[in-house]
DNA sequence: GTCTATACTGCGATAGAC
DNA sequence: GTCTATCGCAGTATAGAC
């Protein structure tokens, strides 16, 4: 391994334990609430370090929003590389997001709770997200094959995904009695039937 | 009129000054990037008054919310009396929900959109709220009733209120090409459709 | 590149006159 | 009850040694 390597996989190593720290401490208490000191003290990382891999808390913000779009667009690219129908693909989609949410329920609570325009101004609200604006091609396709009834095609995808995105909402908040994933068959039984051509 | 009156009356005027004021600069930047002082130029109501009629930024945060947790309440108190069936009523509160994003998008983004548990910490989430929670049972007795079919309970109102609740969403985020009430007519026939018996 | 120490700013909250 | 002036502090960001 080259020591150009080397030097840029440490580098990458600590702005991932800061990222770490960040969502941790992000979705557990808001941006606002965590304090630089907050970070030092949750990652290990000091001040000036922190402010050598990132111009500002914003950015560090930033880079996490970033990481995690990424994270569900990967997911999503699984799923559509394994099943060309849309049905399947809606269908393993929220199965993902959900696995996803009982799994690692502080990268959800950061991406679909956190009010990100607060504290990054200039990005997009998450549902103008790729990850989220691709969830709505997967059903405008199933639209235009057939496969769902020809409707206004943002009604569409509220209809297919509306229901499992307020779940997951629910799920985050504590006030579900079971998991999430066994709420999953009447749920999208409801939705699929609501659609479907 | 008593003078008792009279004084309560004027404190009760600026409080709603305040809270207007307040309403507009959380709804638009949030909570935590509204100082006092954008709250007193903005109302035109010294910080010493403000102190006066609030112990603390908190607590204006909180009456805020109080108030409009009423003005939700009553609305639906008003539906649920001219409206016996499930149905009916449930097409009414989105109906109504949607009327109120669109007349007082503002009071709709701090109560839906505003992260409560990140500034008042002894806040249940939203959804948790009287409005919300009587929106679920107005579902609950639609199955009871048999207007729709025997499932899981949060599912049933999830698939009813969720799709509109979604909308809302869309609409404070400015990502809707159309006025709301433009999609009202097909989501609700789609969200019947999941649930109906 | 990483650390400690600290400068600077802006805000929440109070004091105290009227 | 309302105002202006101000205190104290928390927290971001920087300076500068190593």
């Amino acid at each position: 391994m080259s020591s150009a390597s080397l030097m840029s996989n440490r580098r990458f190593q600590v702005r991932e334990t800061v990222l770490d720290s960040a969502l941790y401490l992000f979705a557990q208490k808001g941006f606002f609430n965590t304090s630089i000191p907050d970070i030092v003290a949750h990652s290990g990382v000091s001040t000036g370090s922190i402010y050598h891999h990132f111009s500002d808390k914003e950015e560090i913000a930033r880079a996490l929003y970033d990481r995690h779009v990424q994270q569900m667009d990967v997911l999503i690219n699984a799923i559509e590389a394994q099943y060309p129908q849309s049905e399947m693909r809606c269908r393993k989609i929220i199965l993902a997001l959900f696995e996803l949410t009982e799994k690692e329920p502080m990268v959800m609570a950061y991406m679909l709770h956190a009010r990100h325009q607060e504290f990054m101004p200039d990005v997009a609200p998450v549902c103008s997200s790729r990850p989220f604006q691709r969830m709505r091609e997967v059903v405008a396709k199933g639209m235009r094959d057939g496969e769902i009834r020809r409707m206004d095609s943002m009604v569409a995808a509220v209809s297919v995904f509306g229901g499992a995105m307020k779940f997951i909402q629910f799920y985050l908040d504590g006030v579900l009695e079971r998991s999430l994933s066994d709420y999953f068959d009447e749920l999208w039984c409801n939705a699929w039937a609501s659609v479907r051509a």
